[in-house]
Formats: C-alpha cells, sequence, structure tokens
DNA sequence: CTGTTAGCGCCTTCAA
DNA sequence: TTGAAGGCGCTAACAG
C-alpha cells in the first residue's frame, strides 16, 4: 500500500484495486506505532512574561496558519499547544513524552536558557526567533536590528526631532527592533529617545499609550514593537487630539493583514510570516533526518503608507 | 499507570515511583492502538466560496486559540486542516480517513448539503454557525437574527435614515445577520438599504467600500457583516473625506480584541467566542460517547462605542 | 487483589 | 517474488 518494498506492479495494482473496492485504508496510528513515529509536529507558543498574549494576536495567528499548510503539505499533522512556563522543564516534558516527532518553538520569550538546555539533547527543535551567535539552537527569523533601523532612517527623513518607543522589552526579538532604532539615530536623537514599555496586548499597549499622552509627552515620531502595538498607539492618539501623520508619525512592525487597513494606513516594517514558516518546516524535517542546520534571517522591509 | 483497574492503592503508588524514577512515561500511540481511537480532535476549514479566508482572519485565529485550549483540558490533541471544498467527498472522505475521534467543522460556508451527508452516518461532529431546524447536525453559534437587528435599533436610535449592509451573502450566518437587520427596521427605511456585497478579506471589503464611496454613496448608516469588514469600511470612508460616527455610524459584528483599539473604537455586535469553543467541545464529546446532542444559539450583545 | 496473556494493525525479516 | 511470523507498547479479560 505505501509503495515501498519489492513487489510485483500489477500484483501491487491488484491489491490496490482490492484495497478500493472493500474501502480499506491504512491504519495511521499502527504505522505510527510499528515505524516509532507519531506523524505529528508540535507548535509550542511559550507565553514567558506575557502569559497575557493571546493566539488570536495577528501575527502569531498568521504564523500558525502557514504553519499549518507546510506542514500538511509533508504529511503532519500540527499539534497546538500553548505552554505557561511556570518551571523550567516545560520543554524536556514535552519532548520526553514522545508525542510528537519534532517541534517548533514559537518565539524565544524569556526562555533562552530552557531552549538552549533541551537543544543539547535534543535534534528536532527549531525556534522562530531572534538569532544569536550563541545560542545552541536553530533560529528562523527577521533581521529585526536591521527592521528598527529602516524606522528610525524613515522617522528621520520625514523630519522627526523628537522620538518614542512602544514595546515590551524582555523577548530577544523586541530587544533586536529597539536597538537597531536606537542604532539608526544620530548621537542627539539617540539620547532623547523615550522608551515606553508597554504590554503586549492592544489593551495593554492602548492603556501605556492614553497614560503616556494624558500627561502630555508629544513626540512627532513613534516606533513601535508591532503593528498591534501601532494600532493602539495610534488610536490614544487621536483620542489625545494627536493628528496622525501631521503630528505624529507612527511606524509598526510585522506588516499584517489590518495595517493596510487601519485609519491611517499603516507605515510599517513588513515581515514575511509565510516564507518564514515554509523554512522552519524545512530546517525542521532535515533536521529530523539527521542533517545538520544553520539558522536564518530574512530581511525586512519597510512598507510606507500614510501614518508615516 | 491510567489510574484505572483494580490494583492496591500502595501497589500503584510503588509502580509510579519506579516509573517515575526510571523515566517511564505511557507510550500515547500504542494507548491509542490499543484504545481504537486517536487521540485528535480535526478543526476542519472549509473555504466554500470564500477559499481567500485566511487563518490570519482574527474571529477564525481567536476560536482556534480558545479551541485548542478546551480540547487539550480533556486530552485531545488539536489537527488543524483548511480544506478546500472542491469537490463534495472532502468531509467524507476525512471521516473514513479515520485520523481522528471527532470533527469540528468551523462555518458552514456553502456546505450544508455535504454536512448533511456526512451527518446522517458520522455521529462524532459539530458545527460552528447558523441555527436551522432543517440541519441534521448540531450546530453552535450566535443567534445573528437577534445581533443584526440589535444592530438596526441602534442605528435607528441614532436617527440614521439611509442604510447601508455590508457583507457576504452566501453562508447562513451572513444570510441572518443580513436578514435580522432588515427585519429591525421600518418598512420605508427598509426598502431603501442598500446591499453591498464584499468579499470576507480586509483587503476586498476594503476596495469595494472603496468604490463605492467614490462613486458618491452616502449613508448615514452602516451595518458590517464583521468587525474586519466594518473596520475596512471605515477606513475607505475616512479616506473619502466622511467622519465616523459623525456623517455615517458603522457598526460591526464579533467583537475582535482590535474593535475596541481601531480609530475610532468600533460599536459592534458581540460573540462570546470562548463560551463557543467551549460548548463546541462539550458537545462534541457527549456525542463521541454515545449521547445525544441539541443545537444551541448565543444570545450576542451590543457593545456601544464610538463608531455608533 | 495480582499476574499472565491475547491481540489492536502495521512493517520488517526471513523462509519458501 | 510472495507468504508467514514476530513484535512495536499498550489494555482488558481472565486465571490464580
Amino acid at each position: 500500500m505505501t509503495g515501498k518494498g519489492t513487489l510485483n506492479q500489477q500484483t501491487r495494482d491488484r491489491i490496490r484495486a482490492l484495497a478500493a473496492e472493500h474501502g480499506f485504508r491504512l491504519n495511521v496510528a499502527a504505522q505510527n506505532l510499528r515505524l516509532g513515529r507519531t506523524g505529528a509536529i508540535a507548535v509550542l507558543l511559550p507565553l514567558g512574561h506575557e502569559r497575557a498574549q493571546h493566539l488570536s494576536d495577528p501575527f502569531l495567528s498568521t504564523m500558525i496558519g502557514h504553519l499549518a499548510d507546510a506542514l500538511s503539505d509533508k504529511g503532519y499533522d500540527l499539534l497546538l499547544s500553548r505552554v505557561l512556563p511556570e518551571e523550567d522543564h516545560w520543554l524536556e516534558e514535552f519532548v520526553v513524552s514522545g508525542r510528537v516527532d519534532g517541534i517548533i518553538v514559537i518565539g524565544q520569550s524569556d526562555q533562552n536558557d530552557v531552549l538552549n538546555r533541551a537543544a543539547t539533547h535534543y535534534r528536532s527543535m527549531v525556534v522562530w526567533g531572534a538569532y544569536d551567535p550563541d545560542n545552541m539552537y536553530t533560529t528562523v527569523g527577521s533581521d529585526n536590528f536591521a527592521g528598527g533601523m529602516m524606522a528610525a532612517r524613515h522617522l528621520l527623513q520625514r523630519g522627526c526631532k523628537t522620538m518614542a518607543w512602544f514595546g515590551h522589552g524582555d523577548a530577544p526579538e523586541f530587544q533586536a527592533r529597539k536597538t537597531g532604532f536606537l542604532a539608526g539615530l544620530p548621537d542627539e536623537l539617540r539620547k532623547n529617545v523615550e522608551i515606553i514599555p508597554i504590554p503586549i496586548t492592544p489593551e495593554g499597549s492602548h492603556a501605556a499609550a492614553q497614560a503616556y499622552f494624558t500627561l502630555g509627552h508629544r513626540p512627532d515620531g513613534v516606533f513601535a514593537a508591532s503593528d498591534v502595538a501601532a494600532m493602539s498607539v495610534c488610536a490614544a492618539a487621536t483620542q489625545n487630539g494627536i493628528s496622525i501623520p501631521d503630528d505624529m508619525a507612527v511606524v509598526g512592525f510585522d506588516d499584517i493583514l489590518l495595517a493596510r487597513y487601519a485609519s491611517p494606513p499603516l507605515t510599517t516594517v513588513r515581515q514575511d510570516i509565510e516564507s518564514g514558516a515554509r523554512m522552519l518546516v524545512d530546517l525542521l524535517t532535515r533536521r529530523m533526518a539527521g542533517g545538520d542546520t544553520q539558522s536564518v534571517q530574512f530581511a525586512p522591509r519597510l512598507i510606507v503608507r500614510e501614518s508615516a
């Protein structure tokens, strides 16, 4: 039935015809048991410092959709799991549970140590997130530093003088965006950049922006850690009588579907999520086959719309 | 190990301790093979007339997130699959493939016949979508008709006189929203309601709204089939110099996370997606256990913000 | 209350 | 080239 093994083609055809006639199908569970595999890949979402982050986050859900497609193309099922890393053993627990043949982790969160530890004795894992030469594990991600720089250059070019960064600081992806942003600014502007720490949810970022604008702050250029954050900042600004982009220019990150249809349409740094998902699956299957892999970084692209 | 069967508690504890000591774990694949089950539930997304609809649609992704949580609480894995119903056999193919113990279908799309056919000989299936007494299958969904009426009443109360409906017509959920909306209007207004067919994607609905406003149409009240559509309509309106809510009031449907932080914050008919997901899983497990189930409809709630 | 045993459906090896 | 048999790790039935 599988097409493997030594068998006369006509015998094979005969068996197949018989199978079709009787509605016989291979039992995948038994096949997997015998083959010592599970046929499933886990997609793990560690919610380290941001346990409120919801699967409905547009970036995450887009990623999961593309992952589902890429995995099913290779015959794998997708086992979706959100993990609250209460203790340090969650990943190793998951590995030894043997429920899956491989693991894709979305975002390092603050779980760098856990990931490195697992990577020393478990091959079949890849991670979406920031590249760091010290990591033991293979990552796929955007060049967040370069993306941050693009945002800085664009705001500079528009003539912005007083800048603000709205972001969640802990995860390395977001750190790199911030660092890149700061690096893209001339010294005299850099030291005056206001760093506004915000939660990852739209609720949280909106509240933080509200508080910030209510205190009277009026930067003329804002770089936000994500499009969701940028949209919340825009909403809060508008509610405080700040006009975008005339009074304040806003640049987001991700280029989620809605960014284009926000009001005003969002200028943002685009990540190619679909390519990222395919690459993750590619590298994972290569690792599962015993091959070696290197981390990859995608170059982001600035999409200029109306908000900046 | 499973805690079932007749066994002295101390013997059981001894075995468990031994297992922990040696790192022994039950092999789920073998367990499932022996038990004749798979331990997985499929979540199927039929993309009938709207194959462009993407998993990144905020409603869908929120639903999937809650489903993932509800299923993992019951020990099931979630097998995610988008299906393009090219031919009529996709569901039956899936059923006989035996890859899962039960099926949750999200949205009837235009696949009513297929669902009914499958339901006659397959119990372990529930469907998110519109209730119809003629359906052979169990549905869970919002009372879309009532939701549409709420939108109508609210716009009336604001004094709107010329109304428009932006929606995708084919799926029964959206039909019911429209019918409820029309039913909630007095006769003289109802006959003048403009029906604007739009695709389900933000791109498509934005383009349709653009075209509509460019032609000079200026309704003072709009009900959109979803929040995503409503946000696109708002964006297009703003670009055409229409001020919301002063020139035109807009009511959406769903209450996705971003609705509250859109500009202006969206007035919308809220569906409780989390309760819906839990109910789907509840009913499904009850059906898998051989029990009988009835369809349920959740009452939606109008959330008044600034867009109307 | 505990220990033994027969298979769940498949794939691989080995013998014919 | 084909057929037969063993065993993947588990659970349920049965015997002790």
